[in-house]
DNA sequence: AGTGTAAATATACGCTGTTTATTTGAAAAC
DNA sequence: GTTTTCAAATAAACAGCGTATATTTACACT
């Protein structure tokens, strides 16, 4: 037989692909994915996987897209939970605690996204970009939110090499051009929540630093203090388990 | 012919073998290399590497440890730059500048180590503990010798767990017990420039934030700020191209 | 000189991603 | 109601991979 009744065949066999990826990632890590292996489990031939993705790498970048979805939709979650405008504080708080809390669900997705561990993928950018900094820019609103209510600490922020013009993330209209210093606060306070999740993830925390929750609680509490200026209306910044010696 | 004289071999084999996969590494990432290839390189048969090494994860884990051992060197040698007893500070410093540089230096190996760009690679971590721990035992004596000068803010960190006979890292021999907080501050540092610098040389930044060296900058001057108190005999903390708000 | 061993080869197995040619169900056209 | 057309599947094959097994052979020792 060559080609099965339309009625008998899954209908959403690109999905169904995808799935099978899904659970061997999830299962054995996204190193051993293998096409015969999907094919093999939901019953067709390897060369057939052909007619939805053109090869192993699109798969790939597919399965990425729909991580950074499932991230994305994590993270402007979290955003949402404190949507009042005072509580920009909380809700760089909430994004943060959203972030580990996605990547220890799923850790594999977290490593596909940010880390690199299938054999000869080089991702797409410019396909990827796009959901990257729809992921990312929650972050981002959160502090550029901060910046307009002129709570962001941004004394001595690096410029970024930006054009006016040329603007990935969501960004509130704003003409003011100290506005670029929220890019680079973003992306510090990224780099710190992903060195310290990427690490706890990979099982790369030495022996005696298992409690990757109570640093990471301590971590945000740093983030805060150092780049969150107390409200002027009386409103404080959020509580802290810690204080800071002045300096 | 079966076994070539030993005249005409090559009889450091074991080495050759390293240095073909270096060199197929530093080319084309760790992802990509082979067995095959190495033998194909260096003109023997495939199955004569394993006289050498006994699989292919026996030979990633040597070059994992001669890449430590590299690794490793590079922040002793930038801590041994400042051996003045009053120079912590500026230790702490040059070893955060010496392990960007080394990982832009080397950013396959730094992948290799800290990454797990290899296919089914597990590292076995029993093996590697000991280089690992010499590499960051460099950071984690910096921040001990600012604890024991007393220059080390500890407020709020969290406790590691582990017991008083369980030490991993070179640490100077003190019974306060407060020390242990020495280990988690290790980690939180460790975790921030992995962060950052893992970013930078994954290509992670987005594209206006090309400027890895400003943010690297400014996050190491964050860290000397939030962890380093000024020395009591007048000694200042480093001179710091920012300043930072009351808080 | 003879023997044993270690190091290399030759061969083969099962796995992988991918390409090609071929079959065939289903839908469209007449 | 045929016939044509097309898309989706299969079958077979290729090159490359890590690795196991059996075999050859140069060297060292007795």
């Amino acid at each position: 037989m060559a080609r099965p009744f339309r009625a008998l065949q899954m209908p959403h066999l690109r999905e169904s692909i995808k799935d099978s990826a899904w659970r061997q990632i999830t299962e054995s890590g996204a190193s051993s994915l293998s096409l015969r292996k999907i094919a093999r489990e939901i019953g067709i031939t390897a060369p057939a996987i052909y007619n939805y993705f053109p090869d192993r790498d699109a798969l790939v970048t597919a399965l990425i897209i729909d991580a950074y979805a499932s991230f994305g939709d994590f993270q402007h979650e979290a955003k949402a939970s404190f949507p009042e405008p005072g509580q920009a504080a909380e809700r760089l708080r909430a994004t943060g605690i959203a972030y580990r809390r996605w990547a220890i669900k799923y850790p594999h997705r977290y490593m596909l996204i940010f880390g690199s561990p299938v054999p000869g993928y080089v991702p797409p950018m410019q396909e990827l970009l796009p959901v990257m900094m729809r992921s990312l820019g929650a972050l981002t609103a959160v502090i550029a939110e901060l910046h307009i209510a002129g709570r962001l600490e941004v004394r001595g922020i690096p410029h970024p090499l930006i054009e006016p013009g040329h603007r990935f993330f969501s960004l509130p209209d704003t003409a003011d051009p100290g506005t670029f210093a929220v890019y680079s606060v973003a992306m510090l306070i990224w780099s710190r929540v992903h060195g310290l999740v990427s690490l706890e993830i990979t099982g790369q925390l030495p022996p005696f630093a298992e409690d990757g929750e109570a640093l990471y609680r301590y971590e945000l509490d740093a983030i805060c203090l150092q780049f969150i200026r107390p409200s002027q209306d009386g409103e404080d910044v959020i509580s802290s388990t810690r204080s800071r010696s002045s300096q």
